[in-house]
DNA sequence: CTGTTGACAGTAC
DNA sequence: CGTACTGCCAACA
């Protein structure tokens, strides 16, 4: 880790470290892995993640407080569902508190 | 709410 | 090997 493979592991170890039922913006993602205004290089990555990975990819999304999957994929559905498994209910407007489940 | 700008690793050519 | 374009975004106007 004192010299990670690729950026695409050091952002993946900074999603993993996003505690269950709580959720993170790929700024802040972005921040933890090193990358000050990487955000974008967070959203390649999660893309670039491997289908048997652990990580919780799902815990992230965008600083609006919405997933940035386009809805109707099978990932977006993947997503909610999994978000809505762990208690993170999204308002009226369908956007995810991040004053109450943001870290 | 929409539009534009910034920043930078992949990828294509 | 170099150049151009793109992209699960953020911040600002």
């Amino acid at each position: 880790m004192t010299d990670p493979a690729s950026l695409n592991e050091r952002i993946w170890l900074a999603v993993a470290a996003i505690p269950a039922g709580r959720v993170s913006t790929y700024g802040a993602v972005a921040n933890a892995a090193g990358l000050p205004r990487g955000a974008r290089r967070v959203g390649r990555a999660l893309g670039a993640l491997p289908p048997d990975s652990q990580i919780p990819w799902y815990r992230v999304i965008n600083a609006q407080g919405r997933i940035a999957i386009p809805q109707g994929s099978k990932a977006a559905r993947e997503q909610w569902d999994r978000l809505l498994g762990e208690g993170v209910i999204p308002d009226a407007n369908g956007r995810i508190d991040l004053r109450r489940y943001g870290v």
